[in-house]
RNA sequence: GGGCCCGUAGCUUAGCCUGGUUGGAGCGCCCGGCUGAUAACCGGGAGGUCAUGCGUUCAAAUCGCAUCGGGCCCA
């Protein structure tokens, strides 16, 4: 053997090469390489969305980590740099919060303040990070490059100063104001919950549901309503009714009542109408109150018009209560009606209200259902099912609820928010008009305030005489604060609540609104917080925006994609991001979600050890990045991991031959009509690889990739055995074109799986020619040379494929072998259609294993032919099998005997033997007319008749016996 | 209650935008074969009311409407 070029393909598990690679590009530092070499080129901008370190990673990460992975890689490769490099890590926010309360054992905001704000901020700082080094590892791992060591972090004094910049931007424009405003709201936690929050919490409840008698003041008759919150029924001050829907009133046991034509059967079932009236007449009228809380309010208790009210349940008539309900406020808001609340923070009533004072208002239901019966106001009670938001973490029933809220007037941006939009380009594109459209078009007004302690301080300092000053900066805090801040001043409570300014309409001393911010407005701001914008990189960040790429899943439509949008359409009236790749959930193998608590929830890393990073990688980019997909080791071995496998053999087949043969690139160029089939092939697929990229339909391309992979497997590597096995002519040609496919591929790969394309790389590169880039991701990516993209090759190529399997059915259907040589076969067809294909019969008959095909107008007569038809040709087999075609048949069953016994004995490829037989005197006959043949192939030395010192095995053949001894010389 | 997405074989899916041969493929299953690169491969088979209904059309998996089912988001 020669001197191998090439190291010998061992690695079989795909964590085991994935780990060489890894202390490949640790030990030669090739990821700061990678920065170094995309310096200077061309700028794209891009934007990693924070994730909370302080939770732990799941596979969606790895799916959001892999798509991003994917297109960076594919930009650096072809000549760009990407800024800015940067992980990011959002730091702020409840989850932060609970976790240090359960780590302190302790719950609600009344322990908290016990302890000192001072020392659990201090906590929820050191919490912060709790799982970053195992993000760290995870993104390592699966070889998600990016700057981890200058990461931004937004609870940094500079990034959070930016955030105040910001906000003092919008406070100046108006935009940023404090009101009533209904949030969910936790009782016994004390604080508004996110719509994240609620969303988790939706659960089945059991709650009353009543109708009630509201008699009318002027006219001797109810409007029934219907409420499933009795307990609101106090704060009542309107009533709703939708303006252009038929109400009827009714007669029934003596008692009139208005209610919704449509509901009129459902609920009453049997009545009399008297008359039919529109909402809009019903607008105006006046009722008598069922509790006198709202009377001292001046203008209450009368109908209004609301476009929300609906008939498919209740009575199309709302009981309206302000404080408790989002539709509520706003149609008394529009009203001049104002609020009123009879409930304190802890869900309890306030003093006030007679009878229920200092009772939960859940449970303040059932006595007040039983007062209204007593009172002969209640038509009906009974109890329906519903989903209602329940606190994900304390499991009380939230309720909607009045707070004193800052907020931002993002209504009053809606038109911009609609035309900024225009201007992204949304994959999927459905979201752009869609889910995301829609909630841009009846976009609320943005709930800022929290009533909590670790997050970004809200800069806002009030003075009792009602003066306020918005701070947008740390030196404008010094310069006004009545006092120098201390030496380790920090831009967190209880540090900027300790601060004192003095008050320039009165001289009195100001205080700080005691509220931190929403953390979604944090990492909404990191296009440009994570500059230190506007005070430093100002230049810099106003040249390079928007964002020219984000990616995360579905979920941040609502939370990050759109907090980014609003935030940088309030401040600069831009879009923050031109293309977003919005991706999709990630279930398990039987469509359910994954959760630690179902059990079914996949960990990354030890997912990562199972099956491979690359085999997963790859196993999310062979379908739309934006499908919601199931995940399973069976699915992702099934697909991906088929792919590696198929891969790897053909690389370690390539490797052992080539060594074998001592074989040395030269870049010389094939003419063999295979070899110009798979190159065709291959820049096919670089084609649709690169437009699979520039079209975020990265499926695109890695499906083309694994047909490729298929295609040199089963077609390309079994007709090149014989040339590569025994030289046939062209057996250099065969290397080198496979050598151009493989390394071409290990490029093509790099983005989707820099693992397995770096070894490629480097055994096949860099081994032979040391100039070349020092890793494969140095390298620039393969561009399609369109020149060598031959549609006439592949599609004749494809047919004689299909011509194959005809064939091959033809044979079995006679019981036939593959290994019995046949005579003669026809390809019959007008010669129009057979003519192209006459370079391509040879394949025809090597695959079926037939000495001469040949191409025929007609199909010859006789018994001897096997007739089979595909598209407009017809297939023809001569089976009639001579004495000479017998023998030849044998002796190839004689080989494949001896090689058999060559792999039991574990034998090199190159390895001698001397070999010995016994055998029935027809197959004796065989291996004496074919010795040579037997020989060549076994590599036997001596082919002899009788026992040896070998390893002996019998065999059947036709009945027939065969005795072989193989000896290694 | 509203919005959006999705329903093609047991599973994963192609085809749908731009209507036109008997709706392809892979996995799995059953039967058979092959195997000195391959836990690979090859041949055959079973398995589809293209979710359902109505409509448009000479023609519908494909276009429209409605319904049902699943998912996500929001109330």
């Amino acid at each position: 053997m020669a001197n191998p070029v090439f190291k010998e393909v061992k690695v079989r598990k795909p964590a085991d090469l994935e780990k060489n690679v890894l202390s490949f590009w640790e030990k030669e530092n090739i990821e700061l390489k990678v920065r170094e070499k995309m310096k200077g080129g061309k700028i794209f901008v891009f934007c990693e969305g924070p994730p909370t370190a302080n939770g732990q990673p799941h596979i969606g990460h790895v799916l959001t980590r892999t798509s991003k992975d994917a297109f960076l890689r594919y930009k650096i490769m072809n000549g760009y740099e990407i800024f800015p490099y940067k992980a990011g890590w959002d730091c702020h926010g409840l989850p932060v919060e609970i976790e240090v309360e359960k780590e302190l054992k302790i719950s609600g905001k009344k322990k908290i303040l016990e302890l000192g704000i001072d020392k659990f901020n201090a906590k929820c700082k050191a919490s912060v990070f709790k799982y970053k080094s195992l993000w760290e590892a995870m993104s390592k791992r699966m070889a998600f490059w990016l700057d981890y060591e200058h990461p931004y972090i937004t609870m940094d004094d500079a990034y959070i100063e930016s955030v105040w910049w910001s906000l003092k931007e919008l406070w100046k424009r108006g935009l940023l104001e404090k009101s009533y405003y209904i949030v969910p709201y936790c009782p016994r936690c004390g604080t508004p919950l996110s719509s994240h929050e609620v969303a988790q919490g939706y659960e089945t409840a059991r709650d009353p549901s009543i109708y009630v008698k509201f008699k009318l003041q002027d006219e001797e008759a109810f409007f029934l309503v219907w409420t499933t919150t009795p307990w609101t029924l106090l704060s009542n001050l309107l009533l709703a009714v939708h303006p252009e829907v038929d109400y009827v009133l009714v007669e029934k046991d003596g008692e009139k009542y208005y209610l919704a034509e449509a509901l009129a059967k459902p609920v009453l079932e049997n009545f009399i109408v008297i008359k039919r009236v529109k909402g809009s007449e019903l607008v105006g009228k006046r009722y008598e109150p069922l509790f006198p809380y709202g009377k001292a309010l001046g203008k209450v208790h009368y109908v209004a018009a609301g476009d929300f009210v609906g008939t498919e349940e209740g009575t199309g008539i709302v009981h309206i209560a302000p404080a408790y309900g989002l539709d509520d406020y706003e149609l008394c808001k529009k009203e001049n009606v104002p609020l009123l609340n009879l409930v304190d923070e802890t869900g309890k009533f306030i003093d006030t209200v007679e009878n229920y004072t200092g009772m939960f208002v859940k449970d303040a239901d059932k006595h007040i259902i039983q007062e209204l019966k007593e009172r002969g106001v209640l038509y009906r009670a009974g109890t329906v099912e519903h989903t209602y938001p329940f606190c994900w973490r304390c499991d009380s029933p939230l309720l909607y609820y009045a707070l004193n809220t800052w907020f931002i007037r993002t209504s009053k941006l809606r038109e911009r928010l609609i035309t900024n939009n225009e201007q992204i380009n949304w994959v999927p594109e459905h979201l752009k008009h869609g889910r995301f459209g829609n909630f841009l078009e009846e976009v609320k007004d943005w709930a800022l305030s929290r009533n909590r302690f670790w997050g970004t301080p809200l800069p806002i300092w009030r003075c009792n005489c009602g003066h306020e000053v918005c701070i947008g900066s740390k030196k404008e805090l010094e310069a006004l604060a009545v006092e120098p801040l201390p030496q380790n001043f920090e831009l967190h409570r209880p540090f900027v609540d300790a601060v004192r300014i003095k008050c320039e309409k009165c001289g009195g001393a100001m205080k700080r609104e005691e509220y931190v911010i929403d953390g979604w407005y944090d990492s909404g701001s990191a296009p440009f917080a994570q500059f230190h914008y506007p005070f430093e990189n100002k230049e810099l960040f106003e040249s390079r925006r928007p964002v020219e790429f984000i990616s995360e899943a579905l979920d941040q439509t609502r939370g990050w994609f759109y907090t980014l949008h609003a935030i940088s359409t309030l401040l600069f009236d831009m879009p923050a991001y031109k293309n977003v790749v919005c991706l999709g959930l990630i279930l398990d193998d039987k469509g359910q979600k994954m959760s630690k608590s179902r059990g079914n929830a996949v960990e990354p890393m030890a997912a990562f050890e199972k099956m491979g990073a690359d085999v997963i990688r790859f196993y999310f980019y062979l379908t739309p990045l934006w499908n919601t997909s199931r995940f399973s080791e069976a699915m992702v071995n099934a697909t991906a991991g088929k792919m590696f496998n198929t891969l790897l053999n053909v690389y370690s087949f390539f490797v052992s031959n080539a060594n074998v043969d001592g074989f040395v690139p030269s870049g010389k160029e094939s003419e063999d009509l295979l070899d110009v089939w798979l190159l065709s092939r291959l820049h096919s697929t670089v084609r649709a690889v690169r437009e699979g990229f520039d079209t975020y339909n990265v499926h695109i391309g890695a499906r083309a990739i694994e047909n490729l992979v298929a295609d040199i497997s089963n077609w390309y590597l079994r007709l090149s055995r014989r040339r590569f096995w025994e030289d046939t002519g062209s057996k250099h040609e065969g290397y080198e074109t496979l050598y151009t496919v493989l390394t071409t591929l290990s490029k093509l790969l790099a983005p989707l799986a820099p693992f397995a394309a770096e070894e490629l790389y480097q055994n096949l590169v860099r081994s032979v020619k040391p100039e070349a880039p020092e890793s494969v991701h140095l390298c620039e990516f393969p561009a399609a040379d369109e020149t060598r993209i031959k549609p006439d090759v592949e599609r004749h190529m494809k047919k004689v494929m299909e011509l194959a399997e005809v064939g091959r059915n033809l044979r079995q259907s006679r019981g036939i072998k593959l290994r019995q040589p046949l005579a003669e076969l026809f390809v019959v067809g007008e010669p129009e259609a057979t003519k192209p294909l006459g370079p391509y019969i040879q394949y025809l008959a090597e695959e079926l294993n037939v000495k001469n095909a040949v191409f025929a107008e007609t199909v010859p007569a006789g018994d001897a032919y096997l007739v089979g038809e595909h598209e407009n040709l017809k297939i023809v087999l001569n089976i009639q099998i001579d004495e000479n075609l017998k023998y030849e048949g044998l002796a190839r069953e004689v080989v494949r005997r001896i090689q058999t016994l060559r792999k039991t004995l574990n034998l090199e490829y190159t390895q001698k033997i001397e070999t010995g037989y016994l055998a029935s005197p027809e197959i004796e006959k065989a291996i004496e007319v074919y010795r040579d043949y037997i020989m060549h192939e076994t590599l036997s030395e001596k082919l002899e008749k009788g026992e040896n010192s070998g390893k002996m095995e019998k065999w059947k053949i036709y009945e027939m016996d065969l005795t072989v001894w193989v000896k290694p010389l």
